[in-house]
RNA sequence: GGGCCUAUAGCUCAAUUGGCAGAGCAUCGGACUCUUAAUCCGCAGGUUCCAGGUUCGAUUCCUGGUGGGCCCA
C-alpha cells in the first residue's frame, strides 16, 4: 500500500468525472517534433510563418509533448512551458539578439477561443509537473519566445505528488540522490552531467571497437574474488547450496579470454567492492578493463593518451581543459612519466639510498608521524612505498601522470621489469590527484603467478583482508600459455568526475548506494546496531 | 571509526535572552486574451526528526538516538 496524497486523488476523481482520461494512451498523442527541433529551425527568425519553409515543412501544425514546468493563467488565456528531451544546450535569440537557453523547452499558448469552453477549462486545471501534449501552429510570442499556438491539448499524464519549489530548485542532497528521478527533471545540469556520461561511455566504446578490440561480459557472481585487492560482497545460491562473490575485477576471466585467443578484449561493466562510501567510492562502480596481447604496458601509456584526448574532446571540447574544485587539469598530451621510486624522493624527502631498506624507511615515518599504539606498519620496503606514495605524492600530481614501476609484492598479477625484478611493468595514472587507471604488462609466466598467489595467501593468513585468494583454475588457464599481454583498468565514474568537473561520485553515479529510506508511515525500525 | 554542522508547512527558509509557530513559492477559491519567478484579492496549510530530561513554560537549553552534509583517518 502507498500513502497517496488525498490532495491528489482528489483531484484524480474529479478528472474522471469530467470525463478527462488522466492516463490516455500514446495512439491519440502523436508528437511530431521536439522542443530542440523547432527552436533549431527558427533561431534568430523573428517571424517563423513568414520563413519559406514554415508551410512546407508542415510548421503550421506540429505536436509536441512534455512535462509542464511553468504556466501563467489568465482568464481566457494560457501560457504553458513544457520540458521534453531534447538537448537543453540549444539557444534561440532574444529580442536584442542575445543567445538565450531554450532548447529542451517550448512554450504553448492556449487561447479560450481556439480550443473551446471545455478543453480550457481542463486546461486550466493542470499542475505543474503533469505531462501535457499540445499541437498547432509554431508562433513567436509578443515578447518573441517561440510558441506552439495550440489548435488542441490535453493533459497526457497526472502528477499525483508535490511539485519541487521551482524558483530554489532542489538542492537537499539526499533527496536529490533517493529521488534522482526528480533530480533529472528539476536540475538541467543533472541532465547534462548524465548525457556527458553516456557520451564518454560511447566513445570508450567506439575507440576500442575501432582498434579490433571485442566488447565481452565476464561472470559479476564469481566463486572466488579475483583481480584486485579488496573485500567482496557475499551471496547465496539456493540451487547449488554454495557462497558466491561479486567480482571486485573482471581482470581473471578478461586473461583467460586472451589464453582462449580474443587477443584484444574489453569489458565495461560494473565491479562491487565491500568498503566504506566517500567522495570518491561507491560500493559498485563502473569499470572499463581492456587486455591488448603483443603490447606492453608502456604501449598502453601511448594508447591512454589517445583514448583521454578522444573523451575530454567530446566532454570538454578542443581546449582539453578541466576546472575541477580549485585544481585546473590540462588533458593535453604527452602526459609526464616517472617512476614511483623518483616520485617518492622528489615529494617524499625520502633519499635515493632509503628506498629499499624498510628499517630506514619506518624510522623516518616515525620521526615525522604519530604513531599509535598498536598500529600495523609495513614491514617491507614495497608496503612502505605505498605509504608514502599516499601520503606525500598523490595528492601532489594534478595533471595527468603515469606512475611506473611498481614493486612487485603490491603487484601480484603484474610481470617483472627485466632490468629488476623487484620492480613490475606496471603504471597508475593519477589525475587531478586521483588515481583513473591501473595498467601492466600481464604476468604470463604459471610458475611465479602461483608463487605470488601464495604470497598473497600468506598475507591473507597474517590478516589482510585484502589479500588475494589462490586461484588454481587461473593458473591452469596460463599453463595454456597466453601471448605477451599488456591489461589496463580505467575507473568510468572517476573518469567522468574529472571530465564533467564533479567532486562528488554520487554526482555521476544516477542512483549511489544509500542507507534504506525510513518512511514515514512505517515504523521504526527495531535494529540496534 | 573520530570531529564539526544540520533536521521547522509540499518546497526554500525565518522565529530576539526560554514566552501565542512565521514568510515567499506551491496548493485551494476569485479577477485578468501575449505571460516569463506574471500580477491582484482571499482561504487553508504544523507530531518544529525521534525518545527522554531541565523548566511555570522548550523550535530554542541538556542527554541519547536516527537521517543527512562537511572535514579527517
Amino acid at each position: 500500500m502507498y500513502p497517496f496524497d488525498p490532495k491528489f486523488q482528489h483531484k484524480l476523481e474529479e478528472l474522471r468525472q469530467a470525463g478527462v482520461e488522466p492516463y490516455p494512451t500514446a495512439h491519440d498523442l502523436r508528437v511530431t517534433h521536439l522542443s530542440t527541433a523547432l527552436h533549431r529551425a527558427f533561431v534568430g527568425v523573428d517571424d517563423p510563418t513568414e520563413h519559406p519553409r514554415y508551410g512546407s515543412e508542415g510548421f503550421d501544425d506540429v505536436a509536441v509533448g512534455g512535462r509542464l514546468m511553468f504556466r501563467n493563467r489568465m482568464g481566457k488565456l494560457l501560457f504553458l512551458r513544457i520540458q521534453d528531451r531534447g538537448d537543453p544546450t540549444v539557444s534561440d535569440l532574444d529580442a536584442e539578439g542575445s543567445p538565450v537557453k531554450r532548447g529542451g523547452v517550448i512554450q504553448v499558448m492556449v487561447r479560450k477561443n481556439d480550443v473551446g469552453d471545455e478543453a480550457f477549462e481542463a486546461l486550466k486545471k493542470l499542475d505543474i509537473g503533469d505531462f501535457v501534449w499540445a499541437r498547432g501552429a509554431v508562433v513567436r510570442t509578443r515578447t518573441g519566445e517561440l510558441t506552439v499556438k495550440a489548435t488542441q491539448a490535453r493533459l497526457a499524464s497526472k502528477i499525483m505528488a508535490p511539485f519541487p519549489d521551482r524558483f530554489h530548485q532542489l538542492t537537499d542532497a539526499e533527496t536529490r540522490y533517493r529521488q534522482r528521478y526528480v533530480d533529472l527533471f528539476i536540475n538541467p545540469e543533472v541532465r547534462e552531467t548524465f548525457r556527458a556520461r553516456s557520451r564518454i561511455v560511447r566513445a570508450v566504446r567506439r575507440f576500442f571497437e575501432d582498434r579490433d578490440f571485442i566488447e565481452v561480459e565476464t561472470p559479476m557472481m564469481q566463486t572466488l574474488p579475483g583481480g584486485a585487492a579488496a573485500r567482496p560482497f557475499v551471496t547465496h545460491h539456493n540451487a547449488l547450496g554454495i557462497e558466491l562473490f561479486l567480482r571486485i575485477a573482471p581482470e581473471l576471466f578478461l586473461k583467460r579470454l586472451v589464453v582462449g585467443g580474443f587477443e584484444r578484449v574489453f569489458e565495461v561493466n560494473r565491479n562491487f567492492r565491500n568498503e566504506g562510501i566517500s567522495l570518491k567510492h561507491n560500493p559498485e562502480f563502473t569499470m572499463l578493463e581492456f587486455y591488448m596481447a603483443w603490447a606492453t604496458f608502456r604501449d598502453l601509456m601511448d594508447l591512454t593518451e589517445e583514448l583521454l584526448v578522444e573523451l575530454a574532446t567530446q566532454v570538454v571540447g578542443e581546449d582539453l581543459t578541466v576546472q575541477l574544485g580549485a585544481h585546473r587539469i590540462d588533458f593535453t598530451p604527452p602526459y609526464r612519466r616517472a617512476s614511483m621510486g623518483d616520485l617518492l624522493v622528489e615529494y617524499a624527502e625520502v633519499s635515493p639510498d632509503m628506498l629499499r631498506d624498510a628499517e630506514a624507511l619506518e624510522r623516518h615515518w616515525r620521526a615525522h608521524h604519530a604513531v599509535d599504539e598498536g598500529e600495523r606498519l609495513p614491514s617491507t620496503w614495497a608496503g612502505w612505498w605505498e605509504w608514502y606514495f599516499d601520503a606525500y605524492v598523490e595528492a601532489q600530481l594534478v595533471n595527468p601522470t603515469f606512475v611506473t614501476d611498481f614493486p612487485a609484492e603490491i603487484s601480484p598479477l603484474a610481470r617483472r621489469s627485466d632490468a629488476d625484478p623487484e620492480l613490475t611493468d606496471r603504471f597508475e595514472l593519477i589525475i587531478g590527484t586521483w588515481e583513473i587507471a591501473n595498467a601492466f604488462t600481464e604476468l604470463n609466466d604459471p610458475v611465479d603467478q602461483a608463487r605470488r598467489f601464495e604470497a598473497q595467501v600468506a598475507a591473507k593468513e597474517a590478516g589482510d583482508a585484502e589479500a588475494m585468494f589462490f586461484d588454481r583454475d587461473y593458473v591452469r588457464a596460463l599453463t595454456y600459455a597466453m601471448p605477451p599481454t599488456a591489461g589496463q583498468g580505467i575507473g568510468i565514474d572517476r573518469l567522468v568526475m574529472l571530465l564533467t568537473g564533479n567532486t562528488s561520485i554520487r554526482e555521476v553515479i544516477l542512483f549511489p548506494t544509500l542507507r534504506p529510506e525510513r518512511w514515514a508511515d512505517e515504523p521504526p525500525s527495531d535494529e540496534t546496531s
